[in-house]
DNA sequence: TCAAGCTGGATTGTATACAATCACGCAAAT
DNA sequence: ATTTGCGTGATTGTATACAATCCAGCTTGA
């Protein structure tokens, strides 16, 4: 439902009522609102009352926004993790990072990175900041839905280097180089979806 | 509504089902849903189906992770507002700030607290950092009411200095310096926070 | 011509009834 | 004694009807 009402190539400004909503979907107003509301609450579209809600705009500028916040973020993350080292979670984290790494179909590669960040996240001992970074997964998750998951379909294996990186630093207890090897990996990932809202940009308006 | 649901002296993991909220509020349970969905979006209680929404635990702790997450925002902002100085919005900021100084309602005041906020965040030039500092806003709004606003009512003389040097070191075109005092400030905020929700705790648990 | 007020249509906000799903307790079998 | 299965009540998910609100266009008066 909620990924169902970003699907298409709409602008930003684009507006769309409950009613036809309601009419593209086949289902009642209701869970329509809830979703609306859900995406409101992630910053992907605008509520205005009797107005319809506006589709925020999506290109590259709003990419490389959305990443700067989410690496201000991970960035932390990562420090702090490295900062309070437990050594049994990181045995069980390489342990998932060797099972991502095996996997190549692109789905579950997704899924494996996901939960290393997740993991991440949990060790930074905060658990809001971890609730947010979850947040970000989910509204990145929608960016693939919108830009079109083909472009971003593959876990390249220099991806796979990053985050060895990012947990290697993590086990030497050196929170500086955990975090910049963090904001290397999403400046890469900034880069790369940057590129795919652009070629999107460019497929819509031509 | 969504204040209401707040209010009360509710422990971490207590729950509240839709049914006692609507007898609780005499609205029917559509707005009280909503209320509740806005509630999990800001991270405020935990929906788990058929079992009723669960309340977050709100005590110093989650205070200090909350404003951890919220110093990073707003520190990134005040340095990039720095960094691409714009003298038309550093005037209009510091006539608001004098209009600031001059109301001493505590109300009045904590409004011309957030405007300040957001202005420097606006001023970053990073859409979603603002509209995220913006909900972290509306967090710690929440939060007042959460922990008691008596207890962080007023606006302090110091608070009106950190706000001071803040834009100073704006105007000044010194990132890192407005880095610092945004740092400073909040983390004064923090403190005060912090020792307000733990009176809460102690007037909860006894 | 322009402005103020009004009316009709459209859109959202709320209430309520119904369907689907799940948790909890009890009983029975191993 | 532990576990497995089922049944019932509780709780949430969905549909739909109705109330409130708002925007646009027209009319009317100066």
């Amino acid at each position: 439902m909620v990924t169902g009402l970003l699907e298409g190539t709409w602008k930003g400004g684009d507006r769309l009522t409950e009613a036809e909503a309601v009419e593209r979907f086949g289902v009642s107003r209701t869970p329509v609102r809830e979703a609306l509301l859900e995406l409101a609450g992630l910053g992907l579209v605008e509520l205005r009352r009797n107005c319809g809600a506006v589709f925020a705009p999506f290109g590259p500028q709003e990419v490389k926004d959305l990443y700067a916040v989410r690496t201000l973020l991970e960035v932390e993350a990562a420090r702090l993790a490295a900062t309070r080292l437990d050594r049994d979670w990181l045995f069980q984290s390489l342990a998932a990072f060797e099972r991502m790494r095996e996997q190549n179909a692109a789905d579950a590669g997704w899924r494996e990175d996901r939960k290393l960040h997740a993991a991440i996240a949990d060790a930074s001992g905060n658990r809001r900041l971890a609730a947010e970074i979850g947040r970000y997964g989910d509204i990145v998750q929608l960016m693939r839905e919108i830009v079109g998951a083909r472009t971003l379909g593959d876990i390249h294996s220099t991806t796979v280097n990053e985050h060895l990186a990012i947990l290697h630093a993590i086990q030497r207890r050196e929170p500086e180089a955990a975090a910049a090897a963090m904001r290397n990996h999403l400046e890469q990932a900034a880069e790369s979806a940057s590129l795919a809202a652009e070629a999107r940009r460019r497929k819509i308006s031509g």
